[in-house]
RNA sequence: UCCCCAGUAGCUCAGUUGGUUAGAGCGGUGGACUGUUAAUCCAUGUGUCGUUGGUUCGAAUCCAACCUGGGGAGCCA
């Protein structure tokens, strides 16, 4: 007898007359006075439940069948059948229901087959993945996951682990969480009054990472194309639906490259993890666009059926100004773009994602690479609508003066970048690299709209439960 | 961190010119009916009205502070 998953029954891999174990929980059980009850039973195999015929004269129909409700676990011997009502092809005729777990006191079990909202369901971080949509976003999620993975894999890529602990406070990215074994209440001071950090555990200070580029490039620097894919940590005081302390990050970087090579990268990945979702999560995505965003697969499509639309952050300040918009906040070249105008360029302007380069100088990071101009550097974001920044990447100034220009006018300490600046010391490459959010890709392909939804249990400011 | 909004039953929400016993739908439970499928129909229980303090004869309702959540901003991915 055969062990099966709900998704295979569904699909009819089984034929009928075949006999399986179903292992589970019960979503909903109806019973019909016809002398049966129906169970509707989910085990994460795929967005539909199977339904579960169970015939009065089972031994436990009267004493456990009709009491079960829903989150009870069961074990479902059956017969796969063709089902003789609509709604599914395939269903089961239980001939031995064995419940493993009850609920106890149904009436506080707190997934109820009722619509929930997210704020809700955030509160029960440990039961929401029992639901249809945490369930859909979940497997969506893994999908993701290992088709960027694949995409990488593909093109020859290596995936770096770079480390999730880091002693360098010099990659000015965001606050940092500090990582140590010191007694709070009790700290080795130097004579002068300072925490002596030769005390802790690395014998420096050290935090939690905030970006893993400046480690990958080294790495870039000798296998040539390469990618991170890591948890990242931002002690910022965020709070917003697009922020998390804690996230998953992908970095690739690649060696011998320009900005328009790896913003040509971006796109390609972007069309590739579209297509697999539409093609491996075609069930949850039909939920995603039935229940959260009707937009959600036309979306994908629109992405993967057009070029993005490439434009200089100067020509965007043009069509900014000469827009006819009213802004909150006055457009001026020099000044980084605010939420609004991003939010224009990308919903209104051209009604898709759009790369955006060659920022000035003096907003951007110090890694940069400089433009000939002499007042711009070869930056990219990627904005999509509804979400506003889900990629930011840039050519990396492989010219040791022209760095060590850009380290001491932001008066950086040079002797922390050493082994960063060795790379241009020792047989430099020009190369390029870009960040993209996971959890932002998550939420803009489901369409769910706060990123705490996206991610099992979301790190946020005051926020760490489960 | 700043601005705005909200917090009433297990859930979603209604209810405030301050006034007796605070309501509905869903969920749960009991029953009816039915190859049903977020089933339907009937019956039924449920409340420190976010917390603390204040104003008042009287506060879910007005005021203050705080807590939590949401939307927006900044920071960014």
């Amino acid at each position: 007898m055969a062990v099966a998953v709900v998704k295979d029954v569904l699909s009819g891999k089984f034929s009928v007359g075949d006999t399986v174990v179903v292992r589970g929980w019960v979503r909903t059980r109806r019973d019909s006075k016809a002398g049966i009850s129906f169970i509707n039973i989910h085990d994460g195999s795929c967005f539909d439940a199977v339904q579960v015929i169970a015939p009065n004269d089972l031994p436990n129909y009267a004493n456990e069948i009709q009491k079960l409700t829903t989150g009870c676990s069961v074990a479902i011997t059956g017969t796969v059948a063709e089902s003789a009502g609509q709604g599914q092809d395939f269903e089961l005729q239980g001939t031995h229901i064995e419940v493993l777990g009850w609920v106890e006191d149904p009436d506080t079990y707190p997934m109820s087959p009722k619509r929930h909202s997210m704020e809700y369901l955030r509160e029960y971080a440990h039961l929401r993945p029992r639901t249809n949509i945490t369930g859909a976003v979940t497997r969506v999620r893994h999908c993701l996951a290992q088709a960027v993975h694949r995409f990488f894999h593909e093109r020859g890529f290596y995936w770096i682990s770079t480390p999730i602990i880091t002693t360098s406070d010099a990659e000015g990215a965001g606050e940092l969480f500090r990582v140590s074994t010191l007694d709070l209440m009790n700290l080795p001071k130097k004579e002068n009054g300072e925490v002596d950090f030769k005390e802790d555990f690395f014998g420096k200070e050290a935090f939690l990472t905030v970006s893993g580029q400046l480690n990958v490039e080294t790495y870039a620097c000798a296998l040539s194309n390469v990618y991170t894919f890591g948890p990242t940590f931002r002690a910022e005081n965020s709070n917003t639906s697009r922020h998390l302390a804690e996230f998953w990050m992908i970095e690739p970087e690649v060696a011998f490259a320009n900005l328009d090579d790896v913003a040509g990268l971006a796109e390609d990945m972007l069309k590739f993890v579209f297509k697999a979702v539409l093609e491996e999560r075609a069930d949850d995505m039909a939920f995603f666009a039935q229940r959260i965003d009707k937009e959600a697969v036309s979306r994908l499509q629109n992405v993967i059926d057009n070029d993005f639309v490439h434009m200089d952050y100067t020509d965007a300040v043009e069509i900014l100004q000469n827009c006819g918009e009213k802004f909150e906040y006055p457009v001026s070249w020099g000044t980084d773009l605010q939420s609004e105008h991003e939010r224009y360029l990308a919903e209104k302007h051209v009604g898709a994602p759009i790369i955006l380069k060659n920022y000035p100088r003096d907003i951007k990071a110090f890694y940069m690479r400089q433009n000939d101009d002499g007042k711009t550097v070869a930056a990219m974001d990627v904005l999509a609508p509804g979400i506003g920044e889900i990629i930011g990447g840039s050519a990396r100034e492989e010219r040791l003066d022209v760095l060590d220009d850009r380290i001491d006018a932001l008066n950086l300490p040079k002797e922390e970048y050493s082994w960063y600046r060795d790379l241009r010391k020792y047989g430099t490459v020009p190369h390029a690299g870009f960040g993209l959010g996971f959890e932002r890709l998550v939420a803009y392909v489901t369409g769910v709209q706060n990123i705490r939804d996206v991610i099992p249990f979301p790190r946020s400011p005051k926020s760490a439960e489960f």
